[in-house]
Parts: C-alpha cells; sequence; structure tokens
DNA sequence: ATAATAATAGACAGACTGTTTATGATTATA
DNA sequence: TATAATCATAAACAGTCTGTCTATTATTAT
C-alpha cells in the first residue's frame, strides 16, 4: 500500500504471476476446493515447495488476486471527474456502474473464478467487503451532493448492503449466463432495477 | 418427494438430526472448512464410521439442512391465498417477504451457517439456485396477473436473479449484523429498496 | 422372542499439508 | 563479468483428514 517499491527480484514476480494465474484456470476447472497445491504448482511449472515461499495458502493467493483486481477498478472510478460522478441524467451518468460491467467482462475468468459460490472461502466475502465499503461511501456522498442532512428513512448502511448485494449478485449470474448481454445494456439494467425499482419495470407498459 | 413414506427406524432420524445440528454450530464456530467429520461426529456424541452410513460427505449433510428448511418456508408461504399475494397495497402486502425475514429470525443459526460464504461450497450456491428459482416464477406469475402479455423492457431472468441476489444479500448482512431491526421492519426496507428504488429514497425528503 | 437393521471401534491405504535441509540456478549490482 | 544475495528446487518428513472394510455389539420393529 506504501512500500517505497524497492522493485522485486523478476523471479519474484514471474512466480507469484504464474501461480495467480494457474490457480485461476483451475477454479474454474475444478471448483476452488479441489484446488490442490501441487496442482497450481504443477501448472505453473513450479516446485511444489516454492508455493509456500511467497504464500502461506491457496486462499492468500487468491486474495491478492482479488485485491489486486479490485485496486485496478478503483483507481478507474476515481478518475471520474466529481462533477459527473452523481450525474443521475445525461453526461457521465452511470459511468460508474457501467466501468464496473466492463472491467468485469475483460476479466470475466477472473471475476467468475472469484464470484463462483462453490466453495470459496473467505475470498467472495472479501470481494463484498470491498463493494459494502466502497457502496457506503458513494451512498453517503451521494447523499450529501443532495444537501439532505436528516437521515433517511432507510439507514444508509441498509442501503449501501442492499446495492452492494444486487451489484454482485447481478455480476454472477451474468457472468455464468456467459455475458448474454453487452456490459453497457446489463448496466443500464442493473441502474434501473436498482435506482427505479422493480415496480417502475412493470409500470412503463 | 414422493416415496411411500415408510417412516425411517427411529435411530435414524435421530442419528441424522444430531449430525444436522453438530455441523451447523461446528460451522458457526470455526467455519465451514475447518469442520472435519470426527469434529461433527464427536459433538453429535456418534462414531466416525456412523456418518459414513448417512452421507458421502460433509457437503451432503449440509445440503439436506438446505433443502429441509427450503421446504419448510415454502411450505408457509404457499398457504397465503392467492387473491393477496400479490397485493402491493393493503391486507397482506409484502406477506412473502415478510414471511422471509421471520423464517430467517426463527432459525437464524442455520441461516447464518447457509449463508455465510466464506467457505460453503455450494451450498449458498444451492441455496441461490432455490431462490432465483421461486422468484422467476413469482415474477412470472406477477406479470401475468397484470396483464402485461408483451416482454418487459428488461428480461424477466434479470429481473428474477436481480431480486434472488438483493434478499439473500439483505438477510446475510442483517443476520451477520446481529438483526438490528426486527424481522418486519427490515421486510418494509426490503420492500421499499427493491419494489421502488433508491431514488425513492431520497426524493421522498 | 427374534430377525433385521443400525451403531460401533479399530485398522487401513491414500491424499494433502506445511516444514526442513541441502543444493543448484538466477539475479542485481558494482 | 565477477560475486554476493536471493530465489527455486527435490527429497524426505510427520501430521491430519478422508473414506472404506471387518467383526462385534446394541437397538428396533413386528
Amino acid at each position: 500500500m506504501s512500500t517505497p517499491a524497492q522493485r522485486p527480484d523478476r523471479r519474484v514476480s514471474r512466480t507469484r504471476r504464474l501461480l495467480r494465474e494457474a490457480l485461476t484456470s483451475l477454479i474454474l476447472e475444478k471448483g476452488y476446493d479441489a484446488v490442490t497445491i501441487e496442482d497450481i504448482t504443477r501448472r505453473a511449472d513450479l516446485g511444489r515447495t516454492t508455493f509456500y515461499l511467497h504464500y502461506r495458502d491457496k486462499e492468500h493467493l487468491f486474495l491478492e488476486s482479488i485485491e489486486q483486481s479490485a485496486d485496478e477498478l478503483a483507481r478507474q472510478i476515481v478518475q471520474i471527474p466529481a462533477e459527473t460522478l452523481f450525474n443521475e441524467n445525461g453526461e457521465g451518468a452511470g459511468l460508474p456502474i457501467a466501468l464496473v460491467f466492463e472491467h468485469a467482462a475483460q476479466n470475466a475468468d477472473l471475476y467468475r473464478a472469484m464470484l463462483r459460490s462453490e466453495g470459496s472461502i473467505k475470498a467472495t466475502s472479501r470481494l463484498r467487503e470491498l463493494t459494502i465499503q466502497y457502496a457506503l461511501e458513494f451512498t453517503r456522498r451521494w447523499w450529501e451532493r443532495r444537501g439532505l442532512t436528516s437521515e433517511p428513512h432507510i439507514p444508509l448502511e441498509v442501503i449501501a448492503q442492499f446495492f452492494a448485494a444486487s451489484l454482485l449478485g447481478t455480476l454472477v449470474w451474468w457472468l455464468e449466463a456467459g455475458m448474454p448481454y453487452p456490459p453497457r445494456q446489463m448496466a443500464a439494467f442493473f441502474r434501473r432495477l436498482v435506482l427505479d425499482g422493480l415496480r417502475s419495470v412493470t409500470e412503463s407498459h
């Protein structure tokens, strides 16, 4: 997070990358639980002991992938200028959500591996945490920006949690179904559902 | 599902119940992954080999708990008369959702164990499946009842999936947070969010 | 009362984990 | 390009868990 970045030994970054890639592909093939350390190192073409030089266990390796991917996405979202970030219509409306779906599409394998709940330990859990955290901050800023000082009828925490859960759930379904709609359209669906609710979908004939 | 119900040997139902209870409590204590078969049988005060007389592995035991609980809830919901089931206001409005939150509150331990994503294999996955399936059917009937024949702007599948994900997510958060609001109120929060959307929450001053 | 069924302890091979040790290979840097 | 530091490696290890089998005892339904 804030080390002076003594650039790591080339062997180290290579090894770590190979291990991450091996784990992701193996999860998709046989499911998280079934993957052994030896599977990983065999696919990465590394000695089994090498694994323990870098990670305590499978979980730590996977968590690294998650944090890395979350950082990458967060960096993209942060770049959106504050003026357009909260636009509900017109330019830039829904941009953060669109970025999420596009980032997921570009890293579909990793996302699938991360979100597939069939045996993901605290990996999925961590992803949830990160999303809720982000949603909470976003919701809070949104609220403030509207000059609303009084508490909403529904606690902010509930709102943020609702947002995170529906976003992650929608992502899971979309990825597992083979991304049947393009990212932009999926983002639009989601935005409509989460902002205007189910009722609005049936009301507009 | 349709066996003539040759009532099982008393020893069998006792053993199975003890195993289910032991697993649930152990999951809450050390997390799904960390629970071994021996842990389970020791807590249930049964021989380890006995376990294998009834279940192939931990997963099958847990899946049985899930199916059983889902059946119980479904039986309650099915009892709601069709007239009030789809009421959006007035009598019976939101009853199914309220039932879910109340059932979760009454079986909080089991629900926590089921929903805690930290290592739940395909258990959580199965729960998702069941919920989506139910949400899909419900949404379809709702749609039909409104006499709407044309497809909605958003595919029904997306809607059902959205509903299921937000419901399960909200449940998880609520249970893990120690049920900070009573079931009825939580159900009302959820109903408001899912039916009218986030925007409505900030618009009503 | 008794035949059928269920539970048990004990022993087993096989798989995986995480650590240690001693050795060989690659890298950064001067 | 020499060399000291770092990294990767194989081999061997004890420890844990799994799932199966066998022979024996206990409980149940009728």
